[in-house]
Order: C-alpha cells, then sequence, then structure tokens
RNA sequence: GGUUUCGUGGCCGAGUGGCUAGGCAGAGGUCUGCAAAACCUCGUACAGCGGUUCGAAUCCGCUCGAAACCUCCA
C-alpha cells in the first residue's frame, strides 16, 4: 500500500532525503532526552510525541527499530546565575533534597507524563550517571587524538585544531571564524573562560568546585562530565560510531549537536549521524515556551487544568492530537481555542473508530458506486504520502478525516454500504486503524470506557431502543434525562442507538 | 551585532508556480416525536510594495512585523 519511500529532511543536508538504513532493516534511533531536574511542561511533549510517530511509523513499514532516549541526571553548569551551579545540586538544596532524590522524582513523573501521553517506551532509556566510565574513556580517545587538551583538572574540545581537518559548524550553519572570535555578540564571562584556548571551545570533562555536589573520580580531577559528551558516548554505545537518526529540538542544534558531531568525529573519525531531524517549538503568546523564560505550562497542569493559563483541563489525548495537527518542523502556537479545538477533532477521530467497528460489511456489494472507490483509494494514498513526505501528520491527518465522514455516513444511513466493493472496504478499514491506533498512537481516554461501563450502557440502551419501538416517549425521555445527570448522552441514528460522554 | 526561519480566512494549521487541504468556531439545510450526533452546502485567505512569468500565496528584490539560535534549554 505504501508505494512511497519515506523522505526525511535532513538538518545536516537541508533537504529532504530519501531514507535509506545503514544497515536494513535495522534502524538506530536517538532522541535527546530531558534534564531531570523540573516538571516536563508542553514544550516537552513535542519531540517525543514526534518521534514517538516516527519510531510507530518505521516499526510498521518493518524495520526493526532500536529506540534510545537518555535521561539526562548528571546536571550541567548553569550559566544565567551568578556562579557556576550544577542545576540538580541546586534544586535539591533548595528543597532540601538529595540529588538523586530530585533525579527520582522527575524521573518517574516524566515517565508517567510519557505514559499518559501514550508514547511507547524507548527499547534503551541510559542514565548519563550511569554512563560516567564510557564519558571518560571518550574524553581520553579525544584527548589522545590531539582534539582537546587539560586546562586546571579540565578538559575542553579543541575546536581549532578539530576544524584544520573537519567542519564544526556544518550542521548548525555556523561560520567557524566567528564563532572562534566570539566577538560581535553580547557573551558573558562564563566560569572557566580563562581556563579555555579559545572561547569557542567547549568542556569535556569540569573539575567539581568544592559547593558542587555530584562528582566523580576521572584521571584529570574529582568532577562531572561536560555539557555534551553523555549523547556521544550513550548513543555510540547503544547504536555503533554511526547510526541512522537522531532526533531532538531545534534548540539543541548548537552547541549541543554540533559538539556531538565534533567529540565523534574527534574520538573515533566517523560523524556518528547519517540523519539529523529536529522538531520545531511550541509557543505562547508567539514566544517559545521555555523554562528560563518563565512561561511554560507542564503537562501536569494541562492534564488537570491547574493553570491560571488554561481554562479547562486538556487530556493527555487532546495535546497529543493537537501536536500531531501540525507538521513538526513549523512552530506550533498554544491558545485554549486551539486546544479546544483539538479536543473536538479528536473527539470525532475516535467515535469514528468506535463506529468503524461495529459496522458489519456484507460479503456482497450490489452495485458499486466508483467515485466513492476512488475516494477511498485517494484518500488512504494521502494518508501514506503525508507520512512518507517528511512525516507531515497533518496531511495524513486530513485524510483520516476524508475517511471519517465515509465511515459517519455509513453509520448514519447516507451511504450503503451495499455501493462499497469488499477490498474498498477492507482497505478503509484497516487504514483508519492502523492510522489512528498505530502510527498516530490516538487511544480512548483510560478510564471512560471500562467493561463495566460499556455492559452497564448496553442495559439501559436496550430498554431505551424497546420503549422507542413502542413509541413510549415518557420512558424514553425519562431514560434519557436519568444517564444525562451522570454525564452521558444517548444519541439515536437510522441504523442504531449509541451513547457518549457529554462535553 | 551575526546566522537562520517565519508572516495563510474569526482561531489553529497544511500547501510552495496553474488543480477544494483539514480541524474548530459561525450561517443555512437534510434527517428526526423532541434532542444530540451525523451528513450536505457556504468563507474567494495567503503582511505591504515592486519585479520575473501566459499565470504567484508559492520564485526574486525591497519595506514592515515576529521568532529561534549565538548561554542551560525539547
Amino acid at each position: 500500500m505504501a508505494e512511497q519511500e519515506l523522505h526525511i529532511y535532513n538538518t545536516l543536508t537541508r533537504t529532504k532525503e530519501v531514507f535509506k538504513p545503514i544497515n536494513p532493516p535495522h534502524v538506530g534511533l536517538y532522541v535527546c532526552g530531558p534534564t531531570v531536574y523540573g516538571e516536563a511542561h508542553l514544550g516537552h511533549a513535542r519531540p517525543y510525541v514526534t518521534f514517538d510517530v516516527l519510531y510507530r511509523y518505521l516499526s510498521n513499514l518493518g524495520y526493526k527499530v532500536r529506540y534510545v532516549r537518555n535521561i539526562t541526571d548528571v546536571g550541567h553548569l548553569e550559566n544565567d546565575a551568578d556562579e557556576g551551579e550544577d542545576k540538580i545540586a541546586k534544586k535539591a538544596r533548595l528543597e532540601q533534597l538529595e540529588p538523586m532524590e530530585v533525579v527520582e522524582l522527575y524521573t518517574n513523573s516524566f515517565h508517567e507524563s510519557m505514559r499518559m501521553l501514550n508514547n511507547i517506551p524507548p527499547g534503551i532509556e541510559p542514565r548519563a550517571s550511569g554512563h560516567i566510565p564510557e564519558q571518560i574513556e571518550m574524553v581520553q580517545k579525544i584527548i589522545d587524538n590531539g582534539f582537546a587538551y587539560v586546562s586546571n583538572g579540565s578538559v575542553y574540545f579543541d575546536v581549532i585544531s578539530y576544524s584544520k581537518s573537519n567542519d564544526y559548524g556544518k550542521l548548525s550553519g555556523r561560520i567557524i571564524e566567528d564563532l572562534i572570535a566570539g566577538a560581535g555578540n553580547e557573551r558573558r564571562e562564563l566560569e572557566g573562560q580563562d581556563e579555555k584556548r579559545n572561547p569557542a571551545d567547549f568542556a569535556l570533562w569540569k573539575k567539581a568546585a568544592p559547593y558542587h555536589i555530584m562528582r566523580w573520580t576521572s584521571p584529570w580531577s574529582e568532577g562531572f562530565p561536560g555539557w555534551h559528551i553523555e549523547c556521544s558516548a550513550m548513543s555510540s554505545k547503544y547504536l555503533g560510531e554511526t547510526f541512522d537518526i537522531h532526533g531532538g529540538g531545534m534548540d539543541l542544534v548548537f552547541p549541543h549537536h554540533e559538539s556531538e558531531i565534533a567529540q565523534s568525529k574527534g574520538s573515533c573519525g566517523k560523524a556518528p549521524v547519517k540523519y539529523w531531524m529536529h522538531n520545531n517549538m511550541i509557543t505562547i503568546n508567539g514566544r517559545k515556551m521555555g523554562k528560563s523564560l518563565g512561561n511554560f505550562i507542564t503537562l501536569k497542569e494541562f492534564f488537570t487544568g491547574n493553570s491560571e493559563l488554561l481554562e479547562q483541563a486538556y487530556s493527555p489525548m487532546t495535546i497529543r492530537f493537537f501536536i500531531l495537527q501540525a507538521h513538526y518542523r513549523s512552530t506550533l502556537d498554544f491558545s485554549n481555542e486551539a486546544l479546544r479545538a483539538a479536543e473536538k477533532a479528536f473527539k470525532r477521530i475516535i467515535n469514528g473508530l468506535r463506529a468503524l467497528r461495529t459496522i458489519e460489511k456484507p460479503d456482497v456489494a450490489s452495485e458499486v458506486n466508483t467515485e466513492l472507490k476512488t475516494r477511498i483509494n485517494e484518500a488512504c494514498q494521502q494518508a501514506y504520502d503525508g507520512m512518507n513526505d517528511d512525516m507531515n501528520t497533518a496531511v495524513s491527518l486530513a485524510a483520516l478525516f476524508d475517511l471519517l465522514k465515509i465511515i459517519n455516513s455509513i453509520k448514519g444511513g447516507q451511504i450503503s454500504l451495499d455501493t462499497i466493493d469488499a477490498e474498498s472496504w477492507e482497505k478503509l478499514r484497516s487504514t483508519y486503524e492502523l492510522f489512528v491506533t498505530e502510527i498516530f498512537g490516538l487511544k480512548e481516554e483510560p478510564g471512560k470506557t471500562g467493561d463495566l461501563m460499556n455492559n452497564l450502557m448496553e442495559i439501559i440502551v436496550r430498554d431505551y431502543s424497546d420503549a422507542k419501538s413502542r413509541k413510549d416517549y415518557e420512558t424514553v425521555d425519562r431514560i434519557r434525562a436519568q444517564v444525562k445527570k451522570e454525564g452521558v448522552i444517548i444519541k439515536d441514528s437510522k441504523t442504531g442507538v449509541s451513547w457518549d460522554y457529554e462535553e
């Protein structure tokens, strides 16, 4: 059915490329995970939903995907403060908790949010703190190769030395001379700046200041790993020196991913990644939602509605759908109105799924409607075309809405099943089911459709239907009014009676 | 200051040389004991000004506006 190849936009080449795995059918996928020093917010949901859909789609295409997403629990320097201080250590002091307590708290919370968003857990979720030896080993290799130097117990990557034989700045489109000069911009004087040979150099290992809590022994000092080395060390450990896809937010392109490339090439001489994929930001009032801007809304707040910026609670599936409605490389603007629209649209899609599952298709079609057949074929094709064109979920979703109209028309009696041939019906059914549940990962909201509820409603709906066929409208109205009190709506249609939760 | 990106109808959001995106909201209609749902119809939108072209929302230039990165950041 998917007769087109998957194209993905590669930040490295700034073009859409045909996706060809290095060792098919295996695919290595690495996504930068969270730094667990705070609650995950809406902005965090974007890459994890985006790359979850990629993971699901690749798997569906038959690839064996190894999906690795790290947990950053080592903490990095905080540069917006007066002093350099470990993020996790700082939070620990403020809350009177052990650093690893903070790490556990927010890691668990993160996992809970991911589970609610129906993201499939990565196959491997390595923690930076559990891979200190690998990071030290990699730093040593870079030193041995002459691309790093030790200065006062810290180790820095030597950008100038590296640039003589490599293109530092290729991924982010930066010009090395500008970086080396470090002039023109309003860079602040950062701690340790005087230890560097050049402002563009970045830390591979930092000697711990006395107040720094998280520290490990290394050949150079008691300290902690630099800002970018964990991803390099862990991705190469689990996916090999060169792997297929590396994903993350656009804000990580420089310096994080640029430095990952440099570290890998500096240690083993190979470029680490074939396809770099970056999702765009979620904005609020036109500005990036971010920790440092203080304009973020946590996922938990969305789920509970407990925020002054929110007019109501929004379910995890609403959030997921909201993200899917835009292309991942576009900015996506948050607003209550947009969320409410996503909520209603999601509901329609999921109701369509429920309807679809109740439709029984007779084996024979009396008179086939060729126009309808074409419409089904085109919509199904468009669903795949959208995904194949750099994962354009917005286009695929539009195709699903076209299929949804057909499903609802069948259910509502406007289209007769007799006019659809068996093959087209099966295509419609399987495509809709596959895209909604498997590829987009949308599902009925948990707790809303327990078996008990379904069974009880079955009884009630039967009485309702009986009363209706007797034209006992007094009973009909009474039943409807009673269930409405419990937040359930009974809906009549030509093909039967169904029920749903009230808005 | 440097680099890059963007500006689409009331809102969100695809598209990127000629062909209806889609969703939400709104208007009208069909169906219906009523209601809800569903279905059908309706919006001639592409920041502004020039240019290229038979033809531009889509390419080029300028103007205006916004954002991201250059510092931890999804």
